[in-house]
DNA sequence: GATGAATGAGTGTTCATTCAT
DNA sequence: CATGAATGAACACTCATTCAT
């Protein structure tokens, strides 16, 4: 028998993410990805169960290497803030590293397909940073909020300024990712 | 001359802004909006150019009500943060009364129509706010950093904690949002 | 507003019983009907919920054909065995000049589309013969067995002779007719 | 050289008979056929030429065992009418305990695959049941009519009342099958 | 102004079959 | 012999939009 032609999984992966970029992520039909990909629609029914099997797979691949790189370098024996800004700066780097990528997350979360997936799992790739945070709001450095409020402050406002569809007028430097995290550093910290 | 049915043109926004709510927006086709709205697709193309300018136009719409709610009571003549707290009451509440709108908000910010209007028209409504930031620089009071940078601060967050599809273990209430500001404010003042 | 074009409703049945004749049921796809009666595909929808309800629609308007065709005619007063033979030579005609329909609905009952039919409300149509049935056993002319015992020889066996499908080598004239009754009603006939 | 694995060939053959009768014929792709049998679909294509060719094998094996049943027990030297109702009976009673064999020559009787198959080569299977018709034409027992139309009435009425498809009011018993036969014979005999 | 009819182009998905191993 | 990978063509159905009234 043929073997599964690991080379073509990855085209379509690259296929989905470059056609969910080029022209957005609500006209990227399984027939386009599969034209991009230089691949019968029907191969794509191979690799994935359906539509909705390949946008979340993507989706969850991309999410474990935003994690890795962004968990990149971890050292829990730093101070925490030395470790959120190192984390930071990771998130950044990623980002303007891998728009592609980044850009393909960020619709991907608006869009029906999102409800399908098991947030769960996703957070379990970042405990450790939630984990920080909990220490830190023992030791008093941190205030002593829900979770999901820190996040807002100290995740999220990368996502707003990384995202260049929402944000296009400034130019990310190493000065400005350095200022706007004392922003997120000043929000959280006790 | 007859005159455009206003009644008919506000039923078709307010079918809009249902059939998001229920189906999501990518399942929203002209049909359904249409049918929700009790009247005939070819009448929602007397009054709006296509679906584009259908949707385009329902965010303008909503945007500027939002505009309208967060400034009600802005007085200048108060403290700086005081008027930054007042906002971002506004916002929560409005946000708070008016879910519909807002998700529709969320859902059109990240679908391919987001690129076709004119944010420049939209900041505008929001004017009076980077006015503020901008005199609350120069007094010395927030941080003077790029104003994309402090609005990832201080508007961006309630979007995420108000926006129930990613945040959803954590109620709002009074302490919440009052708490929620003291981070905002934190961040951006210097 | 354009008004329902009734020509194009039948060009619709038209072309679904002429494609099934030519190239079966089961090839006989939305798209290819569609054709056949120069419509668009979705014109069909407008007229039908789905492809289900084409051809049921089709299949039921044709068993309404022919059970009038069936009863034409149908004089109570007249003998019970006359009056079957009278209802055995009408079917047969409707059969020979009507191939094309009875082609159809023996495709039809073939299909997995039968089973969501009601068959009660065929059966309606076909009240008179089988109280017919009721009359002649009650009269002690018709064994006393069940009616779908009966029916299996009054009436399903003309379905068989009139199929050209299956039964190829003989022709159907008067003659056979006539004596392919006799066959029927001694089966019946107490 | 390898011999083709006859085990394989009976479970391509046994998968396809029961999936046509979970999921009727129409719905019984090559692909999950081959499932159903634990075998790959390029294996159905070694021991037969294509689909067409696994169904009819599939629909001329089970005739072959029909006949093989219908003609257990054949004395000719009995009288004719006794054959015939021996005959009639061995029918039910096959019908009745393969109810899967019998779905499926029924639902393939009205498929497109049906007119691939040589009636001819299936005929002989049953010709002691002809030649006994014809003996009876000698003998003047039976009506002297062409034998499509004795067959209308000798055979098919019992597909009709075992196929619980078309006929499901009625329960078959040894009773209902005797007086069944009854109407059968009074139809052919002179 | 207002409408339902009409449509070509598109949707996600499955098909019978062949290929390379 | 046996296989899973691979595919172009087809499937039923929906889309945004225009047409005729």
């Amino acid at each position: 028998m043929r073997i599964k032609d690991k080379s073509k999984e990855e085209s379509v992966i690259a296929a989905t993410i470059k056609l969910v970029n080029k022209i957005g992520f609500a006209s990227s039909s399984v027939a386009k990805i599969a034209k991009e990909a230089n691949v019968s629609p029907a191969t794509i029914y191979i690799y994935y169960k359906n539509k909705e099997d390949l946008l979340t797979s993507t989706y969850i691949d991309i999410k474990k290497q935003l994690s890795n790189y962004m968990l990149t370098g971890f050292d829990s024996s730093k101070p925490i803030r030395d470790i959120f800004e190192h984390v930071w700066q990771n998130t950044f780097r990623f980002i303007a590293n891998n728009k592609e990528l980044f850009y393909f997350t960020e619709q991907f979360a608006n869009s029906p397909y999102s409800d399908k997936i098991d947030k769960a799992e996703i957070d379990m790739y970042f405990e450790p940073l939630f984990n920080l945070l909990q220490k830190g709001i023992e030791q008093k450095i941190i205030k002593n909020v829900h979770y999901e409020i820190l996040g807002a402050f100290i995740f999220y406002p990368v996502l707003i300024l990384a995202n260049n569809r929402l944000c296009k007028t400034i130019k990310l430097t190493d000065k400005t990712i350095k200022s706007s995290f004392t922003l997120a550093w000043d929000a959280i910290k006790l």
